[in-house]
DNA sequence: CTGGGGACGATC
DNA sequence: ATCGTCCCCAGC
């Protein structure tokens, strides 16, 4: 028996199956998406097991047996196997990555050595150096590691003793965690004999007598901390019962539980409005006909697209089917888990990266063991490993934290809609300002023309109650300056603002910049403060008084006079949310506020501390960065007010009007969503922009019309795709070199593949190859960027070329080769 | 003639 | 990625 095993050795050369032997002890237990210890090139490495052949495709005397079996239950499973093989396809990415991305980092185990006296080595006490005698007292075997630790001194005599054969070495994988395990303490079985046995108990040992009674009158097994607690003893006293056969003390696994000790209050569904229940009944169709179908949910802010999602989760639990409900970071929230625990109880596991390695290993742990039938969690809860999944809904889908950063770059929507193939699953996309990729997805649904294809679109216009969209007032800061105002605060938002304090009521400001100011800059020379590692102005920030770059983090003393002039005339301009924390404070005297970005949230727990405080109306203004734009719901808010709408409309970004748009939509359903009525003042220097008026009279539907105008002038994503090819080096002339090279094979290959295509240019089939260009950020902690940009559409293998000419660019790959990383923008594919 | 150091290639 | 091998040149 022979299993194809990926190792876990990131690189493009290893990126492929080796094959193993299958010792006769494990042959029972290994199977496809088994984790295991292998021996490759001279180490023991993690690998996954891929496949079972009857024989390998290399000579027989170069296979080596596979060294151990890391889990009693494969984490992974034939089709998780197939989704990384198309991950690593589509993102360009090693195999193991792709697989590592789907399962628990506490799972990635790294080989530890251990080192062992050999059998026929006596022991000889007087002449055996100390190390050697360390070994003997720990049972004959250490490991390296802390014989290391132990005797620094020691490397060479060790590494002579395991040359010569009387160590012998040995590798093993150590996973990073294991199951928690807890000491708990069984009742005695027989309690006839034991109230027997409590009469003989001395008077002396009273301790032993009520803690015996104790657990007579216990049902259920108690941990042994509790039990300690609880009786105000120590575990000798529990330990002299057991040792005279009275209690059980064992070790039980248990789950670390994020949400222990906190109740849900148990919901039942509410009944449907009219528009709900049309889009629920589209989806429970799909659902009962067991195929896959992706919808688009249009609803907006308020039309109740939770409890739609709720019923439709149901619907598939009753047919015997799992659902996975992907939220962006941000959002997930203890309130919005508690109303999926709510309703489906402990047969909700949650995924996200504010849990402990632990936790979410056990949370993953209770979906493997099929305990668990809904996930609800971020990006990468996509690969929750359930068996039979009926359901994956995507809960703002238009959010750009759905593409992961790192390797392997996938984008969870787009993962979403191939693993819901696999399973026959339906996909539901919720959003009140779908992406564009999505909405033309659904364009093409069969009523427009294009029968067979396309995602459903399922519009929810209505918000429930009734409830109107708050008016939204843009105020133009031109006109503001003009009139003689050069203060962040239009009349407008100031008055608004003012009249909130005094009626008791809430206000959000969002800014979407954090910091105190955006760069600093001498008066009299023009200097600013640059980032030294970076091509990036510093930011000054308040309360440290340093000068901050955001990207790689370098911080240095703010200059009270210019470095390069010494003139005492260097001012920061631009405003950051801590220079509007302070401006809030000097106009209104005694304002509460509550300032939410990165620098105030990096606490874990910190996030939903702010909100529930907040919540609490114990501050008159949350002000933040995006981050106060996303699923907040408060009675009391009425104002919401946007301080810059223009930050981030001039991003270098195609998408930056659209998530302009976005943000302000969402920002705008914050206010007015309960009895009071709301309002929304955005201030901008571009009020005739459309992404903005669009936004202010809540019109995604013109909006879209007009972007998507732009976006096909400019053939840009949904009109083509997209790969980006970033290269970087430290050194200048090697970046260019790399990107001349690594051009000049895109377009030599896009050129061949565009002569077996009709119609290159125009037509439905093209591939255009742009670059090299500095990167918009030119230098990155002290690296050079340089960028390609493939553009294609119709039936290319844009991402094979890209995937060729890189390797053959990456070739003389030591520690001086230039990095390259490459980013396939996302794309609906049905 | 030996021994360090960097390029090259294999790893089942 | 990491390790072993090969080959070259410097030093003895």
């Amino acid at each position: 028996m022979i299993a194809r095993v990926i190792v876990d050795v990131p690189s493009r050369q290893t990126d492929r199956p080796f094959d193993y032997e299958v010792p006769g002890e494990l042959a029972g237990w290994i199977e496809p998406g088994s984790r295991v210890g292998v021996p490759f090139g001279g180490r023991v490495v993690q690998g996954f097991v891929i496949a079972i052949a009857d024989n390998a495709d290399v000579d027989r005397s170069k296979l080596k047996p596979i060294a151990e079996l890391l889990d009693h239950l494969p984490p992974l499973s034939p089709d998780l196997i197939e989704l990384g093989h198309w991950i690593s396809e589509k993102y360009c990415c090693p195999l193991t990555v792709a697989l590592q991305a789907m399962i628990p980092s506490a799972l990635k185990g790294k080989a530890e050595s251990f080192v062992a006296i050999a059998q026929d080595q006596a022991s000889d006490a007087l002449f055996e150096p100390d190390w050697m005698m360390f070994i003997r007292q720990q049972g004959g075997e250490v490991k390296l590691a802390s014989l290391q630790a132990k005797y620094p001194d020691a490397a060479r005599d060790v590494k002579a003793a395991i040359t010569l054969g009387d160590l012998t070495e040995r590798a093993a994988i150590r996973d990073r965690l294991s199951v928690r395990k807890v000491l708990t303490v069984f009742p005695p079985a027989d309690r006839e004999s034991a109230e027997l046995a409590l009469t003989a108990i001395p008077a002396r040992a009273a301790k032993q007598r009520e803690v015996l009674r104790f657990m007579i009158g216990q049902e259920d097994p108690i941990q042994l901390q509790v039990l300690l607690e609880t009786l105000s003893t120590t575990s000798s006293t529990v330990r002299a019962l057991e040792e005279k056969g009275l209690l059980v003390i064992r070790e039980v696994e248990l789950d670390r539980d994020p949400y222990a000790g906190r109740a849900f209050r148990r919901t039942e569904p509410l009944p449907l409005m009219e528009g709900q229940q049309q889009v629920y009944d589209q989806i429970a169709d799909a659902l009962d006909a067991g195929e896959s179908q992706v919808f688009l949910l249009h609803g907006v802010t308020g039309s109740g697209k939770t409890e739609v999602y709720l019923q439709a989760i149901e619907h598939c639990l009753n047919l015997g089917r799992q659902a996975i409900v992907l939220v962006p970071e941000i959002s997930l929230t203890p309130q919005m888990v508690e109303r999926f625990k709510g309703r489906f109880g402990h047969e909700v596991a949650v995924l996200h990266s504010r849990l402990s390695g632990g936790e979410r290993y056990d949370e993953w742990r209770k979906i493997r063991e099929k305990r668990a039938k809904v996930a609800v969690g971020a990006r990468s809860a996509i690969f929750a490993p359930f068996e039979r999944l009926g359901l994956i809904i995507i809960d703002e889908e238009h959010e750009s934290s759905y593409k992961q950063e790192e390797s392997p770059k996938y984008h969870a929507r787009d993962v979403a809609v191939r693993r819901a193939k696999q399973h026959g699953a339906a996909v539901v996309l919720g959003s009140a300002t779908p992406s564009l990729e999505s909405y033309t997805a659904a364009a093409m649904t069969p009523a427009s023309g294009n029968p067979g294809r396309g995602a459903a679109l399922l519009p929810m216009p209505e918000r429930v109650g009734g409830k109107p969209m708050p008016p939204v007032t843009i105020v133009d800061m031109r006109e503001e300056l003009r009139g003689g105002n050069r203060a962040m605060f239009s009349r407008p938002l100031y008055e608004g603002l003012k009249k909130r304090l005094e009626r008791g009521e809430q206000s959000v400001l969002l800014l979407n910049r954090r910091g105190y100011s955006t760069f600093v800059m001498c008066r009299a020379c023009g200097y600013t403060a640059q980032c030294p590692h970076c091509d990036i102005a510093l930011t000054y920030h308040q309360k440290s008084r340093v000068l901050r770059c955001h990207y790689c983090g370098h911080a240095e003393g703010s200059p009270s006079a210019c470095p390069s002039c010494e003139s005492e005339h260097i001012r920061f301009f631009g405003t950051g949310t801590q220079r509007v924390e302070e401006e809030l404070a000097k106009l209104f005297p005694g304002i509460r506020v509550i300032r939410m970005d990165v620098d105030t949230t990096t606490e874990k727990g910190s996030h939903e501390k702010w909100l529930t405080m907040f919540g609490e109306r114990k501050a008159d203004v949350l002000l933040g960065t995006q981050m106060v734009a996303k699923g907040l719901d408060f009675p009391y808010v009425t104002l919401v007010g946007v301080i810059a709408a223009d930050t981030s409309l001039h991003l270098p970004d195609f998408r930056a009007a659209e998530k302009t748009f976005q943000l302000l939509t969402q920002v705008a359903g914050r206010a007015g969503r309960h009895q009071l009525p709301g309002e929304v003042i955005i201030q901008t220097y571009n009020p005739e922009h459309y992404a903005i008026t669009t936004a202010q009279h809540h019109d995604y539907d013109a909006f879209v019309k007009e972007e998507l105008g732009h976006r096909r002038q400019m053939a840009y994503p949904p009109y083509c795709r997209l790969i980006l090819i970033t290269l970087s080096h430290e050194q200048l002339p090697q970046v260019i070199n790399a990107g001349d090279k690594l051009a000049a094979l895109l377009r030599h290959s896009a050129d061949e593949a565009g002569m077996h295509g009709a119609g290159l240019h125009g037509g439905n089939r093209f591939i255009e190859v742009l670059g090299p260009v500095a990167s918009s950020i030119p230098r990155i902690k002290d690296r050079y960027r340089f960028q390609c940009m493939v553009k294609y559409r119709g039936n290319v293998d844009a991402v094979g070329i890209v995937r060729e000419a890189v390797a053959a660019v990456a070739r003389p790959q030591d520690k001086a080769g230039v990095q390259i990383s490459v980013d396939v923008d996302p794309q609906v594919i049905l």
